[in-house]
DNA sequence: GCTAAGATTTCGGTGTGCCGAAAACTGGTC
DNA sequence: GACCAGTTTTCGGCACACCGAAATCTTAGC
């Protein structure tokens, strides 16, 4: 009961996998996110079964029991509550919050954290869209689609934005875009040119959004495609 | 460069050991202190003085080193600012800070420390009245007497409160001393009495002090005695 | 100065989480 | 169905901070 906080990582990557896509993690994969070696994870997930926390098939994937899955949501509560805090309270940007929330999700208390969540108002995301589990282990789920997939022509608002990447953070809120921005998807560029997306709900009209770019557009790499959710305005 | 924050404890220790008080510690308290056998402190201090961080004459006392009271200190400007900042932010009591301080001091980053300090505008004293150390090391005493070594007769005001004992703070607060608290010091009662003060730095008239107690009066047990600092008001 | 009580250090050992190298296993290919 | 590349596990080892027991040192009392 002493470095749980080891505990507390493993687990967290383990859910946080699985959040945004459905395949289960593979211990090579979950060794490469947490910077260890694959032996040394193979020994902590035999620890974490043992605990109760995950199952693991041999040679195979590892997945969270109930109680790891509870555990995880606990500290992703944490961590994005502490995101948004340092955000709102801080004046930290959105882009630098996350290795400082990734210590201090270890070390504050419950009653500091309650404290926290009621100054803020109970919010229900942090600065990247991402929900904020509640105290009881509900989490709900933005509706939204990658921009990747979104339809040509089509109109949406951004609402989540991976954290993955801080640079590509930065790189986005230069060029405009952050949470909430209204965005319209022009498409492909023909040819094997970049996909572009116009600033606003409205800009433009039909037309020349189907017929071609305007200096106003943007060009985000794929990378961005990946990253970018956005829903219905 | 992983584990840093117990040598961090032991630093603040020593550091704190001398601070209201001449003597150096010797390992037996420092073990004591920290709640570790004797054994584990001969060799953590000498991978202290391996770091340059202590001095220690083999079979004799801990001394630290420039370097060492440098980190000592700013180990304590964070836990006193930890503990402020809860009060002042949080609405913890006195007496609740001192644990969720002892593991935050290790967590938050500098720049999120002086994020908090600029917040509360730069305090010099924590809750307890103990001076919190500036970012370049420098500390300033509260000039005092432990209300032991007080004067019969003489008013002052309470100008720190030692933190070793929560039970004590509340016990305090509940009899109305706090920091700030003005109070007249009756003296010790005769026959093996009590050691009397009074609230307020006028309370009744110098005949009276000098005659006996009153209703009023507070009988301070011999912790409190060695707890409580004043200074004229 | 001697001694004994008490403090301090030395010594062997523990648990945790990590590593690299080698062995064992998987799934796909021919 | 045998091989091969890549993944996973096993194995021996390391660093860290800790422990109790035994050895060593200091110091107070006489």
């Amino acid at each position: 009961m002493k470095t749980q906080s080891v505990v507390e990582d493993y687990v967290k990557v383990i859910y946080s996998h699985t959040e945004w896509q459905p395949e289960p993690i593979t211990p090579s994969v979950l060794a490469a996110r947490l910077g260890l070696a694959a032996s040394s994870v193979t020994e902590m997930v035999k620890k974490l079964a043992a605990q109760g926390l995950a199952t693991h098939v041999k040679y195979g994937a590892v997945t969270l029991t109930a109680q790891g899955t509870e555990l995880a949501l606990r500290m992703l509560r944490r961590h994005r509550l502490i995101e948004t805090w340092l955000v709102e309270q801080y004046a930290y940007r959105w882009d630098e919050v996350h290795d400082e929330a990734e210590v201090l999700e270890h070390a504050l208390s419950d009653r500091l954290l309650d404290a926290i969540d009621e100054q803020l108002g109970f919010p229900s995301r942090d600065p990247h869209g991402d929900p904020i589990p509640a105290r009881d282990g509900t989490i709900t789920r933005p509706v939204g689609v990658l921009l990747r997939d979104a339809s040509e022509g089509s109109t949406g608002r951004v609402v989540r934005i991976s954290d993955r990447d801080p640079l590509l953070l930065r790189h986005l809120e230069a060029e405009g875009i952050t949470l909430d921005t209204d965005l319209t998807v022009i498409g492909r560029a023909p040819f094997g040119g970049g996909f572009l997306v116009r600033l606003g709900a409205h800009a433009g009209d039909a037309t020349s959004a189907a017929t071609g770019a305007t200096p106003a557009d943007l060009d985000l790499g794929d990378q961005a495609l990946e990253s970018i959710w956005i829903a219905a305005a």
